[in-house]
DNA sequence: CGGTTTTGTATCAAATTTGTATCAAAGTAA
DNA sequence: TTACTTTGATACAAATTTGATACAAAACCG
């Protein structure tokens, strides 16, 4: 089950929210103050994190800062229900915002909401600024569309999970076309070339004499 | 949908809740005192009222003994944040309150919310214009009806249910015919084509080549 | 039963993908 | 450098896949 941590310094509130939480099946910890959060979340994988806006030592709009890097989801609890500051947290990349005082159930409907979007979202590949939706098999570039065909897809797929990783010729044959390679044939190169085109990959595929291909980086 | 009654004195108030529940698809009328309520709730069966407490005629409080005998949800709305007010409220039956001024998407979120809990939302799937009634099996598309056959229907249901994903002919008809897919028919395409021509989803129903189809956003 | 609706197959046209051929360019080894 | 091989680029033809339509079989319904 999902980690979450709460990072609120009034400790009665953060009892509060790990006691709603963990009867909703959740583990939580808790930090006391930014620089606590920061730590914690240095040393450890948490799935979500709580986050007071007012907190000693670092507060949560700097420590959101923090946390983007970290790519964990965030909900903000604030005692303002001052519109702005909900609308601050939101565009520093908070999933969502929860005033004070708040309603138990509607925490944890929204801590499973979030988490939900989480998972949700389908299995996604970034590599630089291209981006494999695996689910949908849209593969973007740079936000934009590209329409790959399915064998240009599958050449693509395994390079990227095959990164600095010379493949060769008889290797993407086989494992894309299923089938054994008879060898002699320039179906793969042409593929790859597509591929280069398509994606500006000119660069990041690279020939490897008398062996096949590799994507580097 | 959910028809919702508002009892608020406040004209601007009561037409910023209006506006706002209209919007996320509720139909709203408005009463302006406590005697205005009562009848209108005689008259018609209301899904759910949000009620002020301090109201000409008959107040909050005294609507409220009334409403019981009808099993309707009550949201309070209340300009004390005073919490006496809200364990009264509360305790005469009321399924939630809400402070005034109060934040917009939080009005949504608890009619929704409370609703939800009274299964009072009927089982609608909306996607873009069209609306699914799941429990009568009814289709509309910008609110009007669209004849469906069972397979269209199911296969509807299928890509609405996997909005975003691709999805394989064999899982398609593997799930709607519930029959193993032996290949190499033409069947879900063409019923995948007759759902795009009645709904007129040819941009939303995409093929995907030599894999099947995908229902984008 | 008879008529209507739904469902599936067949057919053909259009669109897309895939693979071969060809030639130019680049790389390798002696 | 030279001779040779390998790869890049392009064009084009073959193969595959999908869209559209018509029509027959099956199910449905009074």
């Amino acid at each position: 089950m999902a980690d979450i941590l709460i990072i609120e310094d009034e400790e009665n509130i953060s009892n509060l929210i790990k006691m709603a939480l963990t009867q909703t099946g959740f583990k939580c910890e808790c930090a006391f103050d930014g620089e606590q959060g920061a730590d914690m979340i240095e040393h450890k994988k948490y799935s979500l994190i709580l986050l007071d806006i007012m907190l000693p030592k670092i507060n949560g709009f700097e420590l959101m800062e923090y946390i983007k890097n970290y790519e964990i989801p965030v909900i903000f609890i604030t005692a303002k229900s001052d519109t702005i500051y909900k609308v601050r947290g939101l565009k520093l990349g908070a999933d969502d915002y929860i005033t004070k005082p708040f309603d138990i159930a509607e925490l944890q409907a929204r801590v499973e909401a979030v988490l939900r979007r989480y998972n949700m979202t389908e299995p996604h590949i970034k590599v630089g600024d291209i981006d494999i939706n695996t689910s949908s098999r849209i593969v973007t570039k740079n936000g934009e569309i590209i329409e790959l065909t399915l064998k240009e897809y599958e050449i693509l797929l395994l390079f990227i999970k095959n990164k600095n990783i010379a493949l060769y010729r008889e290797m993407i044959y086989e494992h894309v076309w299923n089938e054994p390679y008879m060898g002699d044939t320039r179906t793969v190169d042409l593929h790859v070339q597509r591929l280069r085109k398509k994606l500006d990959l000119k660069d990041k595929i690279q020939s490897v004499y008398k062996v096949g291909y590799r994507y580097v980086e």
